[in-house]
DNA sequence: CTTAGGG
DNA sequence: CCCTAAG
């Protein structure tokens, strides 16, 4: 109730949507234009910021009070980090214990997440070192509510180990319930004036602490619920202090993660090509007892195979402005080829088979398709930039595939677009595992994988990069892909699996170092904004989904991971690492990354566990015996 | 959109 | 890897 109020009244005096209908409407924009002038460039800034100026709304804050507020509390760490002297922020870790002096309750900004995030931060910004590790959580979803949730929150993983404070917890004596205790706070929505002149002080100041690009925030009030999708300008950290900038540099060594926007984008963009999944072709029966394995296994069709995409390695920045193009081919990845061979076969009968299906394949040449933002272009006259490729987007937007020269036999179908697929004439040598799929003539699968693996982003969603193919990427693909027949995006009916790659152990490792980091999950956090001197507690929670994190920390790049397939993943290793090693199957996982899943994996689950309980406030309670 | 968990 | 409920 109390932050309801206060949210009708706004930040600021922005007005806020309560209801989900309200917040599609033109006032999102509005507000969002107001928060991005505050310059909030990540979720921690807008947290920041609003939670400054509830703060200074309430006026909870007061620059001597505060300062001295943490005085007799043992907790291990604080620092100013909002606006000088303004605001003290104090980190908190869990431990469940109550506070035994609460008579500084003018202590009034608890954090227990973002602090470490801004100690990293900082030091971050001081060392260039583009490999350092980056803590910076990002915040999916900011839920205020006024409920009585609030808890503990111990420091992600690793930084348990340094940390031992307090966790968050009430600062009051009261035993009562809190939810009494957060009753509506009258004055609380009182001070606009104050407000607007705080705009671009200290929110601003703490904002610049933090920056990653897009924000997503999900307002809960009372019972209304807001949602928002704000983006703010990439690098875009004005601030007066320096030193509290993002180096843009930095932000170049790390654009994935500093580039939210882009990252969620780039998810985005996956779905963007909706590959509708069905379970079974035309008059394929769903009792077709090998399906499983065998679609498993042909998870491309003999065509396919050879539309593999190559990797556009992503080159150092490409700083010179000449008309160079300086580009990698990283890989080339040819998908499985099913071929049968008896067991009596010999290995040079095998070596012949392979070639054989090789170069059937081959036979007619091969030709190299160019893919932009996943999409063929054919047209070889073309410039670049043209195209919409430009220096910066190089590895962005271009990928490469390899094809077989079309058999002129089925030349007539004119397979102008990628998504049409023609007839393939396939080598006898391989075989379809998918009886009935060779009874289609239109298995129309195929160029999936180039979507599939489409390397960026569809036109239009990317802020940054978009602007050069909007206006030439839909005419030119209608003439350059000669959409012959549209055929109607049939496709998309077809049940098309995606490929199966197997995660290698460098992907492990990978996921393994973000989940020890980023945890698994989501993570609950719960910000006290201010306790009153009537004992009423305002406080922010935010949910931080990690999932979606881990994925962007450490895998935005690999376009083919979602973050479901980390999560399935990490599912996975979980397993394997539990069974013994001679059940485990596919490339073996070093003993060490999987002794690190089980400790971690073991960790967060004790952390999910606690996460429960701040979740069900009963329990809280009674868990803390209040 | 994300997580969680079964298939 | 897929699917889907749930929030």
């Amino acid at each position: 109730m109390v932050l309801q109020t206060r949210l009708e009244y706004g930040f600021n005096g922005y007005e806020v949507p309560h209801t989900p209908r309200a917040a599609r409407s033109p006032r999102k924009s509005a507000f969002k234009k107001k928060i991005e002038n505050i310059q909030t460039s990540s979720s921690f800034d807008l947290l920041a910021a609003v939670a400054g100026k509830l703060l200074l709304e309430s006026g909870g804050v007061s620059s001597s009070s505060s300062n001295n507020a943490s005085g007799d509390n043992n907790v291990d760490k604080k620092e100013p980090v909002y606006g000088g002297d303004e605001m003290v922020v104090e980190e908190t870790n869990s431990d469940h214990h109550h506070d035994n002096n609460n008579n500084n309750v003018e202590r009034s900004f608890f954090v227990s997440e973002i602090l470490p995030k801004a100690h990293e931060m900082e030091s971050f910004n001081r060392s260039p070192n583009p490999n350092k590790d980056f803590l910076f959580g990002s915040t999916s979803g900011i839920t205020f509510d006024s409920s009585e949730k609030f808890g503990t929150q111990e420091l992600p993983y690793e930084e348990a180990k340094i940390h031992n404070g307090d966790c968050f917890r009430s600062h009051n004596n009261d035993k009562k319930p809190m939810l009494e205790r957060l009753n509506y706070e009258p004055e609380l929505s009182r001070n606009k004036d104050l407000l607007n002149g705080m705009d671009n002080e200290d929110g601003e100041n703490f904002s610049a602490r933090y920056a990653t690009k897009s924000f997503r925030s999900t307002l809960r009030v009372g019972d209304g619920r807001v949602k928002k999708v704000l983006s703010s300008k990439y690098c875009k950290v004005s601030s007066k202090q320096k030193d509290t900038m993002v180096p843009s540099t930095d932000l170049n060594l790390k654009p994935g993660y500093y580039s939210k926007s882009h990252c969620l984008k780039s998810l985005r963009s996956e779905k963007k090509f909706p590959i509708k999944k069905r379970r079974y072709f035309d008059g394929y029966i769903a009792s077709q007892p090998e399906e499983t394995v065998k679609n498993e296994g042909l998870s491309v069709s003999p065509r396919k195979a050879f539309l593999s995409t190559i990797a556009c390695q992503k080159q150092p920045p490409i700083q010179s402005r000449d008309s160079h193009v300086k580009l990698g081919i990283k890989s080339f990845k040819v998908p499985e080829l099913f071929i049968e061979v008896p067991e009596t076969a010999t290995i040079g009968s095998l070596k012949r088979t392979v070639l054989e299906a090789v170069t059937t394949i081959l036979e007619g040449g091969l030709r190299i398709g160019v893919l932009v933002h996943g999409k063929k272009v054919r047209d070889d006259k073309k410039m670049l930039l043209e195209t919409g490729i430009s220096l910066d987007t190089l590895s962005d937007t271009l990928s490469f595939c390899l094809e077989p020269n079309p058999p002129q036999s089925t030349k007539p179908f004119s397979p102008k677009d990628s998504d049409f697929v023609r007839p393939y004439n396939v080598p006898h040598t391989l075989t379809r595992c998918l009886p009935s799929l060779g009874k289609h003539a239109k298995p129309s699968d195929s160029v999936e994988s180039d979507l599939d693996s489409k390397p960026s982003a569809p036109f239009g969603v990317k802020p940054v990069y978009s602007r050069a193919l909007i206006p030439i990427s839909p005419p030119l693909h209608a003439q350059a892909l000669n959409v012959v027949p549209p055929r109607k995006p049939k496709r998309s009916e077809v049940a098309q699996r995606r490929i199966r790659r197997p995660f290698s152990v460098a992907e492990v490792e990978a996921l393994v170092q973000a989940v020890e980091r980023l945890g698994t999950g989501r993570l609950l956090i719960c910000l006290m904004l201010h306790q009153t001197n009537i004992g009423q507690i305002i406080f922010m929670c935010i949910f931080i989904f990690r999932w979606r994190d881990v994925k962007l920390r450490a895998f935005d790049n690999a376009k083919h991971r979602t973050y479901v397939d980390l999560k399935d993943k990490w599912k996975t290793l979980v397993h394997t690492a539990r069974i013994s090693p001679q059940q485990r199957r596919g490339e073996p996982v070093p003993q060490e990354l999987l002794d690190r899943v089980l400790m971690a994996h073991a960790y967060w689950s004790q952390q999910q566990g606690k996460q429960q309980l701040l979740e069900a406030p009963h329990k809280l309670e009674t868990s803390l015996g209040l």
